[in-house]
RNA sequence: CGGGGAGUGGCGCAGUCUGGUAGCGCACCUGGUUUGGGACCAGGGGGCCGUAGGUUCGAAUCCUAUCUCCCCGACCA
């Protein structure tokens, strides 16, 4: 993409609304622009992100068995109705009336209308288990909308719910997506912290929560260190024997741990870091089955209340997490797998007719090789272009000018480590083609 | 929802107390000089001062109402 046909309004100075890094940097970087309370408008370079974000999401969900349908933002409130959670919901939960002055609302999550769905769909124990799940916005009304979006108002998010036969059944549904959710994370580029959820008033239920560790985050998470010592490759290959460990290791959100009278974990080995929620696994059996009249016929005739779980990962959250925990005094440093693009080719001299015949030529080639390029080829002094280049965080940074030319080299900056090195266009070429 | 703060060119702000018809920086446009870390000089464009009503010869400024946004707290992907 030539810079000069984008929309990129990168500002040097940072709208007075933002408070925290990451709502600043997405202001400043173009990324997004608030449009009312907790309520954004996601531009060319935003979408972009949010778009890889939700792919490795949705990758993610289908290796594990997830199956991917997409339910209505507007629901009816007789459908809330039956569950007893429109009365029960609250004011977080954005209602209006239609022109026939049936009420409806803004769906701020969909376990209704899936059971609602999956029970017109599904008639025995064959037709068990399946975990659907969907990629939508959604609305809560909160009362104090802040951070960005990492506290919006409207969010994209992925939700997902497990049908199973039994409670054996959903125990391995629930821990297929915290599987997925490991992975996920894991190529997100995101340390995550599962930490064990309280259980609610439902009792005895499983429920995980997952934290990115950030300085900003909401609320504290206490764990032993022996979780930051889990690698990467080991939570892209995890099994059941990953979750095992994981959820042997302590890690208790800071309410919780204050209520632990006997820490089984040794004073040097605690941590406690800020953490950011980005993802809520839980698992309800018959909550919702019951109360949306969902059976099957089981292998003995008799109708069975299936056992359901709900997965719920934040994406649009995810972004302002990502920054939160990838960033520095210039601006994002995004992890390859979410970039907008992969190379910055920057032009220094668009009025140096070698070095724009350089970048034309490299700027094809990139885009041959499908090499998501964003190419500076605008009439400005290099550094203003190095500015825009550190504050939107591409990964690397393709920079052409006379002076290089003129020995034969350009020079290929990695913006995470800011290492610069000068090298033939062929070989700069060689190396962001791999 | 309680407490606090703010609405003035695209962005950041001053002006409001002490009414007199709107200003600064950045950004933008034109010309010139520049050109490897957000250049410089000169010229220029753009604002019903959140909205409505009121007071007054005259309102960004005073009064009333209203809308919106932000921050701090209790809840949440």
């Amino acid at each position: 993409m030539r810079l000069t046909r984008y929309l990129l309004p990168v500002t040097k100075e940072t709208p007075a609304d933002a408070q925290i890094v990451s709502h600043k940097l997405m202001l400043r970087a173009g990324l997004v622009r608030q449009t009312a309370a907790g309520i954004y408008a996601w531009l060319p370079l935003g979408l972009r992100v949010l778009r890889n974000i939700e792919q490795i999401v949705r990758e993610e969900q289908d290796r594990a068995g997830a199956v991917e349908l997409l339910m209505p933002t507007v629901q009816s409130a007789d459908l809330w109705r039956q569950s007893g959670r429109y009365d029960a919901y609250g004011p977080e939960m954005l209602r209006f009336v239609d022109r026939h002055e049936r009420e409806m609302l803004y769906g701020p999550t969909n376990e209704e209308m899936i059971t609602q769905l999956f029970s017109e769909a599904a008639r025995s124990y064959r037709d068990l288990p399946r975990t659907l799940y969907h990629i939508q916005w959604k609305f809560r009304d909160e009362r104090r909308p802040r951070f960005g979006v990492m506290r919006g108002r409207e969010f994209l998010m992925k939700d997902a719910y497990s049908f199973d036969m039994d409670e054996e059944g959903l125990k391995e549904s629930y821990e297929a997506m915290f599987v997925a959710y490991l992975r996920t994370f894991a190529r997100l580029g995101l340390q995550a912290v599962p930490v064990r959820a309280p259980t609610g008033p439902i009792g005895g239920n499983l429920s995980h929560e997952f934290h990115i560790l950030a300085d900003t985050g909401e609320s504290a998470v206490f764990y032993d260190a022996a979780i930051e010592e889990v690698t990467r490759e080991e939570l892209l290959s995890a099994d059941a024997s990953t979750i095992a460990r994981l959820t042997g290791l302590y890690a208790m959100e800071e309410e919780e741990h204050a209520k632990v009278t006997d820490c089984p974990v040794s004073a040097d080995r605690l941590r406690t870091r800020r953490g950011i929620e980005v993802g809520h696994i839980f698992a309800f059996g018959t909550k919702y089955s019951d109360s949306m009249g969902l059976s099957v016929q089981g292998k003995d005739g008799n109708q069975v209340r299936p056992h359901m779980g709900s997965y719920g990962i934040g994406v649009s959250r995810l972004i302002g997490a990502i920054i939160e925990a990838s960033h520095d005094d210039n601006g994002i440093i995004w992890p390859e797998s979410v970039a907008p693009f992969r190379v910055g080719l920057i032009n220094m001299r668009v009025d140096d007719a070698a070095c724009t015949e350089a970048c034309d030529m490299l700027y094809r080639e990139l885009q041959a090789a499908d090499v998501e390029t964003l190419y500076d080829d605008r009439d400005e002094r290099g550094g203003a272009k190095f500015a825009t280049m550190d504050v939107i965080g591409l990964p690397w940074q393709l920079i052409v000018g006379p002076k290089g030319l003129a020995k034969g080299v350009v020079e290929l900056k990695h913006r995470a480590t800011g290492e610069r090195e000068e090298l033939s266009v062929e070989s700069a070429l060689a190396r962001l083609t791999l």
